[in-house]
RNA sequence: GCGCUCAUAGCUCAGCCGGAUAGAGCAUCGGAUUUCUAAUCCGACGGUCGGAGGUUCGAGUCCUCCUGGGCGCGCCA
């Protein structure tokens, strides 16, 4: 179904083909209700160009435009602009339509791509803290989007399961380990084993020698240290199950960094041999001499011990998500202190004639009150587990006190999706370079951009359907009347427009916007216009009103990860 | 030192490819409810878009410089 914008342009491109104008300029949603429903600057580009007046110029496109059937008279406004009101009959049908469509508008790209989405990668043997939310989040709603839009999305949890902390775990183990607290909270004994080595070592040369030993035995495929290793990667990847349970973060495949290790050698052999890497200082290194910003920043691919590192790793991961998994591009979602260094990766990866489309998407951080990192009272970071579970429990208090008629059964479940929902509504609703603050408060709001506010929305619905009682039949023409019908209609029209211009920058919170500015205009609408008492034919197409709203709302919400409850 | 990134209302944030008089929410003040969830809606107040130049018919947006914050820069990941 060709969106109106897309239909627009089109109408205007053949206008300035019949005019003989080159094709330029574009259409987009108009910037104030004044000026309708869709502008265009063409004129004002063309006549840019042209040295012409671009007053002039829009009469000369005007003459050919032929959008009588879809709008009011084009008309020519401020600088030059050529705007557009959709006729409201036709937003009428459309919406129709529309409550006919399971896609909502929503059209398929052509042609799709692989797209491998590396996103979340937490640490094995560390817990899970709030840090990881907005990778998680932001990457898992890029997935969810690109796949609704056609994409072939492989989802890969490039867990870091590998490197030198494991000499100190393998070292706390095997002095420091009590099984009893293992069973209890597997992440946290090895957090505590893990700091507890970290001690020892610091005080003690001889202890930080044993725990290097630790790590070399298990980079040598020693039994009893793999064995260790192996038991760590599996209870940590257990907790983190757990969370994307709760999350409602579901992972394709899950390549941790030991994935690579047997293919670490040969990449370096490779690059050394191509010419790529060079010996520095007894390291191979690949220098960027050509490129001003990283002409003194090397990648090093190993070190002068012989060992290799992240970016070695890095490599090889390109080259098993390019010639394995046949990706045409690969999204890789971090905070944004790794931009050197995935520069640096897909600047190799380009010198070595890999073609895909490689693209970091770096994300700010999440901050507490006093704009520093948000970190627990004693400095430690926040768990995720007690983010999530606080969410809930706030949420719960909310629903306890707002709507103590809910059944005691229902509200755990409507405090979970409203809890969690808040969480994640709060990160992808900003742009993700910002650093954030986190607020309970704001992000459990009712007013304003949350997630509660628009869930409110999908939830009045459903309460009135379910006092309408009987079963729904989409009216086949609506009537559109109120302003504040043909305003919802035509923003409900918008989402097959929205949703493709997310993936333009990987900003989630263009949708995020359009659906509070949607819930908005269905509230306005709520006050404004009687569903149930009103007379037909306006009951029908209100319905049918609401019906595409909830259908919106939930589809919206559900691209960005988050649920709806029925009754809230 | 080099690089990346951010700076918009008292506070928290939008503002994608440059477009018309820079928008929300909170806070403050004022309205709306015999009515489908007022968990809402409508209005008022509030701005040298960090500063200075530049490109352009047009700059919060692009370029240069400066200031301030965050982060990163050969053997951690």
């Amino acid at each position: 179904m060709e969106t109106f914008q897309a239909l627009l342009a089109r109408k205007l491109a053949e206008a300035l083909a019949a005019a003989d104008l080159p094709p330029t300029g574009s259409v987009t949603p108009a910037t104030d209700a004044r000026f309708g429903d869709y502008q265009s600057n063409a004129a004002l580009v063309l006549a840019k160009q042209r040295g012409e007046n671009p007053a002039a110029v829009a009469e000369k496109i005007l003459a050919h435009l032929k959008v009588g059937e879809w709008c009011e008279a084009p008309t020519i406004a401020g600088a030059g602009f050529i705007n557009f009101t959709l006729r409201t009959e036709i937003v009428a049908a459309r919406t129709a339509d529309l409550l006919q469509d399971e896609r909502l508008g929503v059209e398929k790209v052509a042609p799709p791509k692989r797209i491998v989405i590396d996103f979340g990668s937490p640490n094995v043997a560390k817990p899970m803290h709030v840090g990881h939310i907005r990778s998680t989040v932001l990457g898992d709603a890029l997935a969810r989007i690109a796949s609704f839009l056609g994409h072939d999305v492989v989802r890969d949890n490039h867990i870091g399961d590998w490197g030198t902390q494991f000499g100190m775990v393998i070292y706390g183990w095997k002095n420091l380990l009590e099984r009893a607290a293992l069973e209890r909270d597997p992440i946290a004994e090895l957090v505590r084993i893990y700091k507890g080595a970290n001690d020892r070592a610091t005080a003690d040369p001889a202890v930080r020698e044993a725990c290097r030993q630790e790590l070399v035995k298990l980079q040598a495929g020693d039994a009893e240290n793999f064995g260790i290793w192996k038991e760590c990667v599996a209870l940590s990847l257990r907790e983190f199950e757990a969370a994307y349970k709760i999350l409602d973060v579901h992972y394709d495949i899950q390549r941790g960094e030991s994935f690579y290790n047997d293919r670490l050698a040969d990449v370096v052999e490779r690059l050394l041999k191509s010419g790529l890497a060079e010996i520095s200082e007894g390291a191979v290194c690949v220098f960027f001499r050509d490129i001003p910003e990283l002409a003194d920043k090397p990648c090093i691919t190993r070190k002068r011990d012989g060992g290799y590192n992240y970016a070695t790793t890095d490599i090889a991961t390109v080259d098993y998500r390019i010639q394995d998994l046949k990706a045409d591009t690969v999204w890789i979602v971090t905070g944004a202190p790794q931009q050197l260094h995935f520069r640096q990766i897909f600047e190799i990866a380009r010198r070595e004639g890999y073609t895909a489309d490689f693209r970091h998407i770096t994300h700010g951080s999440i901050l507490g009150d006093d704009r520093k990192l948000m970190k627990t009272r004693s400095g430690d970071n926040v768990a995720l587990r007690d983010v999530l579970d606080e969410a809930v429990v706030r949420a719960r208090k909310i629903v306890d006190e707002k709507n103590p008629e809910l059944p005691d059964s229902e509200r755990g479940d409507v405090a979970k999706i409203i809890g969690i929902g808040a969480v994640k509504y709060a990160d992808l609703s900003q742009y993700r370079m910002t650093d954030y603050i986190f607020s309970w408060d704001r992000m459990l709001s009712f007013q304003g951009n949350t997630a509660p506010y628009l869930q409110n929305a999908y939830v009045r619905i459903r309460s009135i359907f379910r006092k309408a009682g009987e079963e729904f039949v989409p009216a086949k023409t609506l009537t559109l009347t109120a302003p504040e019908e043909k305003n919802l209609a035509t923003r409900l029209c918008q989402f097959g427009e929205v949703v493709p211009t997310v993936l333009n920058d990987f900003r989630p919170n263009i949708l995020a916007n359009y659906l509070y500015e949607l819930a908005n205009s269905f509230h306005a609408f709520y006050e404004a216009c009687p569903v149930l008492k009103s007379e037909e034919p306006s009951r029908s197409s209100r319905l049918a009103l609401c019906e595409l709203s909830a259908r919106v709302l939930a589809k919206g919400l559900d691209l960005l990860g988050i649920k709806v409850p029925e009754k809230m």
